[in-house]
DNA sequence: GTAAATAGGTCAATAATGTTGACATATAAA
DNA sequence: TTTATATGTCAACATTATTGACCTATTTAC
């Protein structure tokens, strides 16, 4: 009895994740529906927004996908000059990667509008939960090392 | 000052819900891919498990896509024999699909997987803290209605 | 100095998942 | 009887991903 109460919520808690994570992406897909760009452009664009001069196999390594996969969105992004690269200094093999200024304009616009959504939900909830949340999250991003 | 630590910090929180979103459907596909399933097949055997006899417009409304997106993968789960189709007593129009006892089974495991990784994060993090997730993330869903 | 590793680029074939449009049937409700 | 609802299916197309193959540079190791 105990058992399936608790399986319950256990159950609740995968479908809170699916429907969270589906609202938290709506708001940018919408975005990014205008611009004629999907979801791994605006991967692209977080987090070469994120870390500046960002390596291409670094931006491979934190996406997990393929050279393959993302040379298709990166070129486009390249060639819309939302996204500039330069050759390393220190090492001629590698390319930076930045965001332009129209990039860094697109980025933001993205950025502000998750870190909104995720804003008011935290105001409304006070900093404690905010913290909670966090540490249940980050041990969940850890847990795929666990696997 | 004070503005840009909160920006940083809800750019992380952008980040622990990729990453941990990612982290928890992993074991999931990596158990699908023995089955040569994908998450389509996934998230029709946990709504109808959930939900034992569903009408196909409720799995829709649900699952927000397309009848068309939804044909290929509940077909193949009906030829497979994970997923039954009966048409309703009450309304000849409409089918209510079930799963199977092999269906039941895969579900099972699939669900399993997923509450166990989550069971361990709660149990690590403490009660309070996992009410605190589910309140963030409940409101964080709730939030596309605010779109 | 040459071989091997690293960083990157690109083509092809294939797959999963999604879309819109079009058109079909069967049943229920107005 | 007309209309709305529930479902099915075909086609064309887009996005995102895969693996395999093959290519050029550049750096590192022996």
């Amino acid at each position: 009895m105990v058992d399936l109460k608790r399986q319950s919520e256990l159950r609740e808690a995968i479908e809170l994740l699916y429907f969270a994570y589906r609202a938290f992406t709506a708001r940018a897909d919408h975005i990014l529906e205008h611009h004629g760009l999907g979801r791994a452009h605006h991967r692209i664009l977080y987090f070469v927004g994120r870390h500046p001069d960002m390596a291409i196999h670094t931006l491979l390594d934190t996406l997990k996908i393929s050279k393959q996969a993302l040379n298709a969105p990166l070129r486009r992004l390249v060639a819309e000059g939302l996204v500039s690269v330069e050759t390393a200094t220190h090492d001629h093999r590698t390319k930076l990667l930045r965001l332009t200024k129209t990039g860094h304009a697109l980025e933001s616009q993205l950025t502000t509008s998750q870190t909104e959504q995720l804003a008011e939900v935290f105001s409304k909830v006070g900093r404690d939960a905010e913290k909670d949340w966090r540490q249940v999250m980050a041990r969940l991003a850890d847990s795929t090392k666990t696997l």
